[in-house]
DNA sequence: TTTCCATTATGATTGCAGTCATAAGTGTCA
DNA sequence: TGACACTTATGACTGCAATCATAATGGAAA
């Protein structure tokens, strides 16, 4: 969302990350605007016995990890490379000397926030108030209306680490959404 | 957070909410911005038969329903006030038109975003990861940290509506948290 | 003062998703 | 090409929070 050569400007350090290894760890201090050159990159939180809960996935284009860079918080959640990553990593005091340069930035920031609430107040509902079939459905929606292709590029353990459910009862709960005719499923890849 | 000179100054109008009423209702449109004068105001996300979510609560000098203002979408929750409320409103295009002329209001906006991302992903990865009397340990230590006072100032129900649980589960488990030495109850408030 | 309703409370029961165990399929890389 | 890990899959069982029923308490309003 950054132009390139601002980021660049502003001392902004290239970063390569292979798939599977961690960008930024949970209760660490933020320190830098992560912004992805190429890749894709999951935002999780882990409790004490290895269970997950995905915050969301971002892909080539996206920052991700600023909200603990505006106010004084440690990183609720852990970032890792679902794929090979290039990032641009912008030192924090420097990301805000950019927008308050740069004001027009800051302003896509906001809106990119805005998103990520809107998804979450969403997600939140759905796992509180819905079962598995819908909040399934819903962030299958939510996918489609976004990233467009109606292949779920997701397995079946980061959809039930993003809708609080087991991995277990996503298998059997797809299975039956297909049964139903409410999507489909070619050799094992979920279209919706 | 936005000074009242200039909301006057970009035509803000101010409304009273008597307790109870309702401020805008989820799905509708977002035609304002909306900062509190006085008094305090629920967002919550109802499904079909009455159960409720609780994305927030928002209080004296806070505003509220920002993010649908930023992308195009509907609300994805109600407002309601929970107390007699004042507000200034105002219109979504002098809105635009103020933060683009004072960005220094449009940062205060983006911190009140990232506070209220970090808040969700806290109690996401609550509800998703930790059994009853966890989540609830975490929401008063937030309502601590936040607000100061050790008495927690919300109802039973509106405690099981933060926490995607059900009143009677709250009810119990702020009982046995009691007996554990963890909270303090004094003629039914919670003190923390 | 009485009515009414939200809130708090408690016991009994249920059901759904979680857990546990096990296995087959698939892709990677050594 | 074989080993390993991840993913998908399925069956059996369990447990915890939800649900249902009922009642006491308290505050607001008429």
């Amino acid at each position: 969302m950054i132009p390139e050569r601002l980021l660049i400007q502003y001392n902004a350090q290239k970063s390569t990350y292979e798939k599977g290894n961690i960008i930024f760890e949970q209760s660490q201090r933020a320190d830098f605007y992560y912004q992805i050159v190429q890749g894709k990159v999951a935002m999780t939180t882990l409790n004490e016995d290895g269970k997950e809960f995905m915050q969301g996935i971002f892909e080539t284009g996206e920052s991700f990890g600023e909200p603990p860079l505006f106010i004084d918080k440690s990183y609720p959640s852990s970032a890792k490379a679902i794929e090979d990553t290039v990032v641009y990593k912008l030192f924090r005091d420097n990301f805000h000397e950019l927008i308050q340069n740069h004001p027009q930035y800051l302003f896509e920031i906001t809106k990119k926030l805005s998103e990520l609430l809107y998804f979450k107040s969403k997600m939140g509902s759905e796992i509180s108030l819905y079962n598995p079939e819908h909040r399934i459905l819903t962030l299958f929606k939510h996918i489609k209306s976004h990233d467009a292709p109606e292949k779920i590029d997701l397995t079946r353990q980061q959809i039930a680490n993003l809708t609080a459910l087991r991995v277990e009862t996503v298998i059997r709960t797809i299975k039956s959404l297909e049964e139903d005719g409410k999507l489909k499923i070619k050799n094992r890849k979920v279209y919706f």
